[in-house]
DNA sequence: TTCTGGATGATTGTATACAAAGATACATCT
DNA sequence: AGATGTATCTTTGTATACAATCATCCAGAA
């Protein structure tokens, strides 16, 4: 999962292989096929109006990235995402979240800044206001801000590649309202760190930001959690 | 998950397509193939003796592995890859290799941490032999341990997604033998504290080995930074 | 009964044919 | 000359035909 810009992203949605790569995944990651159920190549490509040969090209590329696993001769079987996963996803992202606000804090752009200040300010609007909707877009671009400001393409590509998986995890779950006041104050703290250059607070915010996400889940329910939480 | 995943990758390089994906994937990574240079469809099928379809599904794997790039109804060229972005991805390594190690410390089972003592063990005996081959396997396989003993398939398919770059990378520079046993006594107290239950220690002792792997690449000149090291 | 072996059908692996998009070269117009 | 349109060629995108492999089932022997 690593090296295509946004423009690639966008053409490839016209093509057939991008459609069924992209969609795919959708359903993957939203349940639409239980973990490991068999996916025929026919089968997804008369549901999608397709033939094998794309089908299978995102096949093979769904497989490198983890979603599906292909036995040779055999066929393509779900992998599914556990609540395990989702944990070590946040997790993960949370380390790389803490590093994309520390290179943020030394190479930020005025305009981002700018961008971010107003992104808080309108956040704690649509708060008051109870419009799920705005938030929930205006979180996503704080997000991408940071990751856009970190001036590097390796770290970015990676943590919009992760942003995929928790879009799709939040749509599973549907986020809490109660949470939206204390993220934008959490915003509201990275921002401020930023801004006042001080990358070892704005790595330890960013990366608790996400920590405290995942737990708010965790609390209403709506991942569950067996095994030790030592890994937090 | 691990003796099943060496039978596909074997059984996988026996089918063409596997095959083309190993083969080109070897080249790129060798320098065969130039930066930027344009690799199509029906050329590489004629030099392998197998027609598109194979060399297709390869070339979408390769795509998603980072080392081409496709640019719809246009073609295929291999990628390059800048010396930003090699510190950012020992950066960004240095801190998952961290967290791999930490959650090594809470699960790794008594057969991983054998191998581990043995592979520290034998990387001692190669070092003093000057067995570069040898060692270059046994730090491989050291860190592989690692992936596999931190209990999270995601973490580890990510780690594993990057070791393709630094393999890459490694290819290109050619390891300095002097690092050798420097680097095994690092190995040996990231097992010592992974033996002692220092999930604390663990992390940052594996953070900072690769850490100290890139240092030692740009103090011998294999890599050139133009700008400021405040990433570190 | 239980095991073996082969016939049969289903599914993937590969090759190839055709369609569509981009690149090139040249003629034409201003 | 420089710009523009167009014919043509090359290359990729997709569909389909055929080959190879795997799974299933049933007959027949121990």
């Amino acid at each position: 999962m690593n090296a295509k810009n946004v423009k690639e992203e966008v053409t490839d949605k016209y093509s057939l292989r991008g459609r069924v790569f992209h969609r795919l995944r959708e359903d993957i990651l939203s349940g639409k096929y239980q973990e490991h159920e068999e996916l025929r190549e026919v089968t997804i490509g008369e549901e999608l109006g397709v033939s094998r040969t794309p089908v299978r090209e995102a096949f093979r590329q769904l497989e490198l990235e983890g979603l599906i696993q292909i036995i040779p001769n055999k066929g393509a079987y779900v992998v599914g995402i556990t609540d395990e996963d989702v944990r070590d996803i946040y997790i993960i992202r949370s380390r790389l979240e803490g590093l994309a606000a520390r290179w943020a804090t030394l190479h930020i752009s005025d305009e981002q800044l700018e961008e971010l200040e107003e992104n808080v300010y309108l956040a704690k609007f649509h708060a008051e206001k109870g419009h799920l909707e705005q938030m929930f877009d205006l979180d996503n671009r704080f997000h991408e801000i940071i990751y856009e400001a970190c001036n590097s393409k390796m770290l970015e590509h990676q943590l919009k590649d992760y942003h995929q998986y928790v879009l799709r995890i939040r749509k599973r779950t549907l986020s809490s309202a109660a949470r939206g006041p204390k993220s934008n104050l959490e915003h509201e703290a990275i921002l401020e760190a930023i801004k006042a250059g001080d990358a070892d607070r704005a790595e330890e915010l960013a990366h608790q930001h996400l920590i405290n996400a995942y737990k708010n889940m965790v609390e209403n329910g709506l991942i569950r959690l067996s095994d030790d939480d030592k890994r937090l």
